[in-house]
DNA sequence: GGGCTTATCTTTCCAACGTAAATATTTCCG
DNA sequence: CGGAAATATTTACGTTGGAAAGATAAGCCC
């Protein structure tokens, strides 16, 4: 996907993909400390000052990469809403994607929530988040839980769920879950999650 | 509490503690991107390489000052439970502690559970992290709902809560939560809790 | 299609960073 | 008192992100 080291014509043509692309491959491989400025470019073949007219600094190219990030992990929390008999099975998928997506790509999602790598006020990074934040939105409708029919009933069942199974991820991810339990067979998010149930559809 | 800049013997005599505190002093007034070794050791009035004989790396000292942000971690959460009537009382009391931290000294929170500023597997991080987790875990004996009794139960109630308010922390300070939700007022820890009872106590 | 404007990329340079190695100073202890 | 160990400094090095200036290509208008 990334173009080669060298390259014949002066202009890249699609400079702007292409940083993101190596960016996401870099983090897979090597990891966050690694995604220089300079290794970023050198993966493309350009100069490593290149970026800049794109992206402004290497905050605003990470920030790029975050956004392609929440895409993705939107798309993991949607992959087994489909198979999902009813709603609590819904709730469980898209709790389980959103888990899954972190230790599938630890780096990028650790960096996806980092203030010092991205800017959570670009308006990109935002849209992005919310695609993700979305799924979590449609399943929040109708969960019946002591919070679920007074004021700001929805959006405090979003916070609820959207708090847990990110503690959930980051804890477990980092080892810290495992550290202070002592435990390394740790339940999984469906086992920690209070079995909600849904009151009747609307209409 | 810091050593002024000059000192008049040509060792400082409590090096160790006063880098922790010097480090401590930056997160709180320039955050964690100033929080290099040579700011750190300026501060002090030391040289930049000072800190290696006590601290190995950056990375090291860095985990010091951690996990002496643990400990007063713990002591927000423990700070409201004395005056709780009953034990839900002293539950609210500590998730509101532990958020209470995050937003109190956000930077120094965010680094303590940051990968990549902290070893995670030094010894007394761990020891401190368990301080907090202890607090937790204090309050999580007897919890009522739906997975309070099974195999694992008290494991399983630990993580919940601790992936919930660490959940809401994290997303609340960075600004994501109220960037996705498009609110500025967001509901407390407590508003966004089950409200759990608890079973009689033991004996 | 010639010429101006703009976008894109390179080269060069710089300050700041963490770390290593060698050296200086002090303390500890036999 | 004297050597060993601990502690701190000096110096140097490679790497980083960014600024500034110049080179190259593309777009576009007439």
């Amino acid at each position: 996907m990334t173009s080669p080291e060298t390259r014949d014509t002066y202009h890249h043509g699609n400079l702007k993909n292409a940083l993101v692309a190596a960016g996401l491959e870099i983090l897979e491989t090597e990891g966050l400390p690694a995604l220089t400025l300079r290794a970023i470019a050198a993966r493309v073949g350009v100069s490593h000052t290149a970026p800049k007219n794109h992206f402004g600094s290497l905050r605003g190219l990470l920030t790029a990469i975050a956004a392609e990030g929440f895409r993705r992990h939107a798309a993991f929390m949607r992959e087994g809403l489909g198979a999902a008999p009813d709603r609590p099975a819904r709730l469980r998928a898209a709790m389980e994607g959103y888990v899954r997506f972190a230790t599938t790509h630890p780096h990028l999602f650790g960096m996806m929530f980092s203030p010092i790598h991205c800017d959570f006020e670009d308006p990109a990074l935002v849209a992005a988040a919310g695609e993700s934040f979305a799924v979590l939105a449609g399943i929040s409708e109708g969960l019946d839980w002591d919070k679920g029919t007074g004021p700001d009933a929805l959006l405090k069942t979003e916070m609820m769920l959207w708090s847990m199974v990110h503690g959930y991820a980051v804890l477990t991810m980092s080892g810290q879950m495992a550290g202070a339990t002592g435990q390394d067979d740790l339940p999984g998010i469906a086992e920690i999650m209070p079995g909600f149930g849904y009151r009747p559809a609307p209409a």
